[in-house]
Order: C-alpha cells, then sequence, then structure tokens
DNA sequence: GGAAAACCATACTGCGGGTACAGTTTTTCG
DNA sequence: CGAAAAACTGTACCCGCAGTATGGTTTTCC
C-alpha cells in the first residue's frame, strides 16, 4: 500500500521532468519505466493510460504552482503595504524564480498540453483551464486592490491586465525556447512590471515625490 | 513538372488547416493523403519525410505572416505620420487582423513547433528561431522611431518591449485556446496598445492637450 | 498465515511513420 | 508523334509506441 505509493510517485517524478524538458508527445511510457527500472505492467498498474499520467501530472503541477505564486506575493504584502508597491515586488520576485528554473523554463506544461489537446481527453483539457483561470482570478483580486488606490491614469481593462501574467509567462516560455535564451522570460516580466508601474503611478510626483515607487 | 507543383500545393493546404487546427502531432499523414485523394508513396514523392513537410509548412506560414505584418504596420504609417500614433493604429489593426480569423485563431505555428521540438529536426528549429526574430527587429525599429520623438517616462528595454509583440500574441493564443474564447487574444493586444501608449504619452498634457493620442 | 497489493513475463493488436521496389500513367518537350 | 522524365500507384514490409490480455509471483500488511 506504502509502496505502491512510493513506486507511484516516482513514475510522476520522472514523467514530470521528461515531459517540461521534451514535450508530452516526446515522451514515452517505455522511457519513463525503463529510468523508474519497472515494467510496462507495473505502470499501467498504476495508471490505467497516458491520459490518466497527463491528468495527474498536470494537476500537480497546478498544485505547485499555485504555491508559489501564493507565497510569492503573500511574501510581497509582507514587504509593503502599498498594493501597488507590493504587485510590483511580486512581480520582481516571480522574475527572481523563474530565472532560477533549472533547465531554464518549466516549459509550461499548461502550453504544452494546449498545444497537443488532441492527445487529451476533456477532463484533462478541463483541468487546465481552470487552472489558468485561478491564476488569473488571483491576480486580479491584487488589481483590484491597485485601482482602489491608485485610480489609472486612462480606463483599463482589468481583466485582461490580469490575464497578462499568465499571458507574458506563456508567451515569454516560448520566446525563452525559441530563442535559447532563458533571460527573455525574465526580462518580458519586467518590462510588464515597468508597464504596469507607469499605469499606475501618479502623473506628476511619479519621477520626483515618490522615491519608493523605483525600489522593489 | 506543373501538375506536380500542384499537388505539392494541395498537400500543403491541407496539411497547414490540419496542422494549425491540431497541431501537428495529431496529424497523420494519412489522413492528409486521403484528404488529398492520393497513396503514401505519392506523399513520399513530394516530401521525403514529415520533417521536411514541417519545414515547408513553416516557410510559407512565416511568409504570410511577414507580409501580413508589413502590410498592417505600412498601412498604418500611411495613416499617421506621428511614429507613436502610427504604432498604436498598427497595433489596432493587428488586433482586428487576429479577430477575424477563421477558426478563431491560427494556432500559431511556431508556438506549436516550439512544444514539439523532439519532433523536428534543427533546420526547422532554426527557422523557427529566424522567423521570431524578424518580427522582433521589425517591431523594434518601429520602437526606435517612437523613443527618438517621445523620450519614455523611464528608462524602458525596447527589446523587451518589442519582443512583446510576439510575446502577447503567442501567449495570447494560448489563452484564447485554454479558455476557448478567441477574443482574449485580442483583448490582450489592445491592453498592450494602451500600456505602451501610456508608456509614451507626455506625461503632463496626455489628458488635455492631445487629442490624437486618444484615436486610433 | 492469508488476503490484498504490487508487481513481472510474455505475447499480442493496431496505428502511424517510414522504406523498398516494381510497375503504371501522365505530362512535357523536342 | 514519340520518348524520356515526371508523377504517381500498389504491395509488402520494418519499427516504435500505446494499450490489452492473461496468468503467474513476490511483498506487504493486518
Amino acid at each position: 500500500m506504502r509502496k505502491g505509493e512510493a513506486t507511484r510517485e516516482r513514475i510522476l517524478e520522472i514523467a514530470e521532468a521528461a515531459v517540461l524538458a521534451k514535450g508530452f508527445g516526446a515522451t514515452s511510457i517505455e522511457e519513463i519505466i525503463a529510468e523508474a527500472g519497472i515494467t510496462k505492467s507495473g505502470f499501467f498498474y498504476h495508471f490505467k493510460d497516458k491520459n490518466e499520467l497527463a491528468h495527474e501530472l498536470l494537476s500537480r503541477y497546478i498544485t505547485e504552482d499555485h504555491r508559489i505564486l501564493d507565497q510569492i506575493f503573500s511574501r510581497a504584502t509582507e514587504l509593503s503595504d502599498d498594493p501597488l508597491q507590493a504587485f510590483l515586488i511580486g512581480l520582481k520576485l516571480l522574475a527572481e524564480v523563474m530565472a532560477d528554473l533549472p533547465g531554464g523554463h518549466p516549459g509550461c506544461m499548461v502550453a504544452s498540453i494546449c498545444y497537443q489537446e488532441r492527445l487529451f481527453d476533456r477532463r484533462v483539457v478541463d483541468l487546465n483551464r481552470e487552472a489558468l483561470e485561478s491564476v488569473n482570478v488571483r491576480i486580479r483580486a491584487h488589481l483590484e486592490t491597485i485601482v482602489a488606490v491608485y485610480p489609472p491614469r486612462e480606463p483599463v481593462d482589468i481583466d485582461a491586465l490580469a490575464e497578462m501574467v499568465s499571458v507574458i509567462v506563456d508567451g515569454g516560455i516560448i520566446m525563452a525556447k525559441v530563442m535559447g535564451d532563458p533571460d527573455r522570460l525574465v526580462r518580458q516580466i519586467l518590462a510588464y512590471r515597468l508597464l504596469v508601474k507607469q499605469l499606475f503611478a501618479p502623473a506628476i510626483e511619479s519621477a520626483a515625490g515618490r522615491p519608493a515607487l523605483a525600489a522593489g
């Protein structure tokens, strides 16, 4: 009972690394079981098919993702009471986390699955959608606390601005991967940060009066 | 000679539609030849393997992509002499083009290939990189004409800002696909547009003095 | 010690990419 | 028109991979 759980975990870890490195389609069950030192029968004892593996993998990944995101932004709100400041600090922390990823990028499993939808059933695709949506909701909540204090200089689509975090990360990962330069993702996040800062920063005293806005 | 070229084109068109709809991995040669009404031998007469099909497909797609982009921004510079205005108009046109795509999205072949790199050889991956880079160069050139006239309110990474167009489009496509809502991509482009506008718009007289900046 | 859990071994189906090769039709060009 | 080249067809086959079937064996836990 315990033993089985351990093996299952090992399979998931091996699979996660392989999928993030090469994508789902390019990861064969045979190579997973080879690395795990088990047989095909062993694998199918734990997962009825590759779809179930994908579901479990995505589920784990999302949980971890949310954990990291919450950690980053709770730390950020610790560091500043000002909502705009906190958000900007959070983005900087996010950029740092992304810079420190081992292989240079997590490959973003969400996008990896998105581009091979046909390989998966609806449960996986739905889970993918829920994951993205919940990130959007989190970010949006932060942005709303900002607009309450700093009216934007022009009416802005808060939903789009919130979604833009995921969009920047996913698009940035693609850019980083294609260019072979992990730093591109970091630069994208920081560029987004600067734009948000410009949008909410008070117009007149931005340069002179509020040195805090330059920090973070 | 002429006949062969025609068949080749037909294969490419069928393949393009299928790949954009379902991704490369999910598009089998067998379904392509079935739709084209030829045999396997016929297919391999034109393309030595799936890789070569990918390369040709990507090459075509890139050419078309650049054509559209150039058309958009040359039209935009026709409509306004002001570089910032022209760029903002260009982004709006881009958003409109993206909104009008038949299936709701082109699927962005670049990203589709990016997430299944192992399926392709270096030539395809390199071509992918060159395509992205050349878009970046184009956008960057526009941005430089802007900063020459409108010094940004804060030092900004022009390269990152230029890359952000591709990033927003690729990330936006993912968002749109996962959410099942093509409009998300459009909103992302418009949000980017607003942020750029805010960044370069003169600080004081933005609200009052320059009505032109609100247009486009 | 016995039942359930956690496997192993083997053999097989089916799909898809790709090869080999021999033959046939169609087109083009002199 | 006729011959060569181009543009295919047909068949048969190999390989890797997902997935199934089935029956047996070892561990683990109570």
